[in-house]
DNA sequence: GTTCTAGAAC
DNA sequence: GTTCTAGAAC
């Protein structure tokens, strides 16, 4: 978002602590500058005061009020970008706050690195799908980024503009929202140029490391350098992966998702190539494998 | 999630 | 000797 004004101050006031809701960090924002309204989860409450002392130029305070697909085109989603071209060229069709600009930083609390802090890796999703660089495809429920480590010549992630941390967090009501990142998920396989000869599916990741549900849609070639271990291999290839219907149809049925118990050790079974089944001994081998399975 | 690396496997 | 994995650290 852009702010125009010559001086601008910006008081964040620290909301997530109540006890310390009275301490402002002041920050002035120069002619230039950008700040970036992040999400819903950004942990600051943020007012902004005018400095009279320097005269304002020209073009509209904006308040910081609306999150960024409120401020997106409006309605039915935008274009979606060629796979081929996704992170390279910068849309010149994109919403305000994407005009060519670095990626937004959150600026998290001094806190300690744990889990549920902003700055932790885990949280490192909810910060790529605001950055509009990662963006394929957004609408007023979801934004579409390719994987950061793609596990295969097409993996793209489609997250909800809502925060749900997890499969665990779904219920009932989040159905409709389910079934449109599905669609969402089929639209990038339709639009993608190798369609014709890779098959693809959409599915889940029983206990994912990353924070913020997100739906893999990812090719079965595996063909990609970021694939290097048994975890990778079997998150995709066992039931550790689950089907993006398979979720909604146990949303319908039970009202929530749960997962199997003992589903982490799936990830330390042998593997197995998911075309013919048959074992390898080392992921180079397994990978050597694969390419016998490549579309010619 | 990734990176790094000790030590197992070859 | 090299290759590869698994677990710690981030």
């Amino acid at each position: 978002m852009w702010l125009w004004a010559k001086a601008i101050r910006l008081l964040v006031l620290i909301s997530y602590k109540p006890h310390v809701a009275q301490l402002y960090n002041q920050v002035t924002i120069k002619p230039g500058q950008r700040l970036y309204m992040v999400n819903q989860q950004y942990p600051y409450r943020v007012k902004f005061t005018e400095d009279t002392s320097t005269p304002r130029s020209t073009g509209d305070l904006s308040k910081p009020s609306k999150r960024p697909h409120q401020m997106s085109s409006e309605g039915n989603g935008e274009k979606i970008r060629s796979p081929a071209n996704t992170s390279s060229t910068p849309r010149t069709d994109q919403h305000r706050m994407s005009d060519g600009s670095p990626p937004p930083k959150q600026t998290p609390p001094a806190e300690s690195d744990k889990s549920g802090s902003a700055g932790h890796w885990s949280q490192g999703l909810k910060v790529s799908m605001q950055d509009p660089k990662m963006q394929v495809y957004k609408d007023d429920q979801v934004v579409v980024i390719k994987d950061k480590y793609p596990k295969a010549r097409y993996h793209w992630l489609v997250l909800p503009w809502d925060s749900i941390s997890s499969l665990k967090a779904l219920r009932s009501e989040h159905m409709e929202l389910l079934k449109h990142m599905q669609r969402v998920g089929d639209q990038m396989v339709q639009q993608c140029p190798d369609a014709h000869k890779l098959s693809f599916r959409l599915g889940y990741h029983a206990i994912p490391s990353m924070s913020h549900v997100h739906l893999h849609v990812i090719s079965q070639d595996f063909d990609s350098p970021c694939l290097k271990n048994k975890k990778h291999w079997n998150s995709f290839t066992t039931d550790y992966f689950v089907e993006s219907q398979d979720v909604i149809a146990m949303l319908e049925h039970d009202g929530k998702v749960t997962v199997k118990e003992g589903t982490n050790e799936l990830l330390k079974l042998p593997l197995r190539c998911h075309l013919c089944h048959k074992e390898q001994p080392t992921i180079p081998k397994l990978k050597e494998h694969l390419k016998t399975h490549l579309p010619s």
